[in-house]
DNA sequence: ACGCGTCTTGACCATTTGATCAAGAATGAA
DNA sequence: TTCATTCTTGATCAAATGGTCAAGACGCGT
């Protein structure tokens, strides 16, 4: 009926689990071999999957790479959305950035995917930056500045101090082979998380 | 003569000359697509030279990749080496974060590079990883130690500050496109600088 | 100017890889 | 069961690309 006419593609069951294989293992692929070093048969193998029929839910590469950067995307930034100015400048500030770091645990591919994008010159996703991540940005730079102006924290170039926690925290995920070199026994995530807590805030907190 | 016997290769001027464009050009390339996304054509068109007359002096893509990564590597860490447990500490640190925002804004490429390799997990490095790189934070991981015991700077744990270090200088460089996405007018080095050192130290400074 | 060794290149090869297509298999609603 | 739709794939193609080679051009010390 209109299930079959019907232009807004109602997935079907075999759809959506393919597709999300497809993902999962692209996140994987691509955020380790970089978009150019990742082929279609890698990603085809790695969710058991024959390369013409991963073709058939993603009819070029491209569109599956802007596929799992989409979806990465969307999730990448709701922590800084939550920085709410009517609470404790530190207790917000501390959440956020353990949330960062947790992610960069989690889901390592995820930092790794979109820092490749970035350092290549975000072809893909430069509207993105100017656009929906630059009002973020401007939003949370004025709750920085009413947070300095009331006297919670001492002043700070807000701007810089998002830069500062976006690099640290992700540094913990893009540069994890370099961490787990240099960090010969292990360390466990709540001791990383205190001490770049601690490095991050305390120049901040008042008297 | 010895001079054609000798076994040290003595390179002729033309020789000199030519790997010197390749290399600047091979850095450029490679940093901003890769080693995958990189081709060797594109290199040889950056630096005015045929695609045979290149792997004339690169054999082999891999062996043009490896001199240019080593060419960055020993430069890259020259800073930090010098880092004076006989000065002032802040005095020090301030100017190993300048040093390291210098160098990412005058040569962003060699920045990208590297991240590029570790973000891929380091398949050419990972013995200078654990090696000379892992020797040196330690060197300098006991430097910060002992000015927190003479009590000349808070407390705080010193790989990881080194790490906030390297992640916030060299974001600069890696996450050029998005700094200068999110920063409207373009701002001066000296004022990014400042913010940075004032991030960074704040926290350090006693009384 | 000579001649040896260095440098340069057009033509070419083998492999990889993104993408296509026709034909067949599976699915599921009636 | 029927059959239209969806799903799957072996075979194949065209382009890109790393690398080779033989032949010739050039540099340079004598």
């Amino acid at each position: 009926m209109l299930k079959t006419k019907a232009k807004t593609a109602a997935k079907t069951r075999i759809q959506s689990e393919n597709q999300d294989l497809i993902l999962k293992a692209a996140l994987d692929v691509f955020s380790t071999y970089g978009f150019r070093g990742a082929t279609v048969d890698q990603i085809a193998v790695k969710c058991g999957l024959s390369k013409p029929n991963l073709l058939y839910y993603f009819r070029r590469k491209e569109d599956l790479y802007a596929a799992v950067l989409e979806q990465t995307l969307t999730e990448w930034l709701a922590p800084l959305r939550m920085l709410d100015v009517n609470n404790d400048p530190i207790a917000e500030l501390t959440r956020y950035i353990e949330a960062k770091l947790d992610m960069s645990f989690a889901n390592p591919a995820a930092s790794k995917l979109f820092a490749n994008e970035i350092l290549h010159g975000a072809p893909h996703v430069a509207k993105y930056l100017k656009g929906p991540l630059k009002d973020l940005v401007e939003a949370k730079n004025a709750v920085l500045r009413q947070w300095i102006t009331e006297g919670k924290i001492r002043s700070v170039d807000p701007r810089h101090f998002i830069f500062a926690i976006w690099a640290i925290t992700q540094h913990y995920a893009d540069f994890s082979v370099q961490v787990e070199a240099l960090l010969k026994p292990a360390e466990k995530p709540a001791t990383i998380k205190a001490a770049v807590v601690e490095i991050l805030l305390r120049g901040l907190k008042v008297s």
